[in-house]
DNA sequence: GATATATACATAGGATTTCTATGTATCATT
DNA sequence: AATGATACATAGAAATCCTATGTATATATC
């Protein structure tokens, strides 16, 4: 996802949260998509995008319908049934998961020792 | 670092920050500290966290110091020097990439097609 | 017309991270 | 005597994302 290490585990989640709003987006969209609502600061590159929609897909969140444009095709996503059903579970476990770390890092303060 | 394999990236920022705090801690004080400020959502698992503490000593971000209790071993770990500085700079980097995702996953709204 | 850049997909293999499983050993409690 | 908590450790697996590479069309620039 790009130069901190930190992301492993939210690109599915992005990607579905941005389906969520979407309804129907393609690849090359979702990596402008995250890169406009960043900022820059979060960067998809291809060779995790377009494996992640592959498994999204293969797990029957996500479904996909060709178009093409001229000569070139173009692969639009969208959510299925059983995908916006999971993508709000997700979408709260990982909001939860921010809370939690935020809360470790900035409510530090010492142990009582035993 | 368990069940929701979101985590992977923050492992090492938690245990600086917690070394910031606490100047002092051992192995299995980690663990326990995680479990007991996330209430139980966050749980380290020693074959994460011990590799973890033995590269950021080869990093030298922080040092060791063995104690005996009786026959046993405990080995504290406080930050170095550099590893302080450093865990200045990762704990930023790691709150703005919380704010960036949160933003991403909230802020939510179709965007203008063009 | 040639070249560079943006668009649009794809995959193999590598690097990194955390986990599972396993092992050793002491101490306290039942 | 047995169990569970404390305290360390490592090998190998699983998962995730990245780098590098490839193909091809469309558009902008020189």
């Amino acid at each position: 996802m790009q130069s901190n290490e930190l992301i492993k585990g939210t690109l599915t989640t992005i990607i579905l949260s941005l389906l969520k709003e979407n309804q129907r987006m393609y690849g090359y969209d979702i990596t402008r998509a995250v890169k406009e609502k960043t900022q820059g600061k979060i960067l998809l590159k291809e060779g995790s995008l377009y494996p992640a929609l592959h498994k999204l897909q293969a797990e029957g969140l996500i479904e996909s319908e060709e178009e093409m444009l001229g000569k070139r095709v173009r692969i639009y996503y969208k959510l299925t049934k059983t995908g916006k059903s999971r993508t709000k579970t997700q979408i709260q476990e990982l909001l939860t998961f921010l809370d939690t770390i935020q809360e470790l890092i900035l409510n530090e303060r010492p142990l009582a020792h035993g």
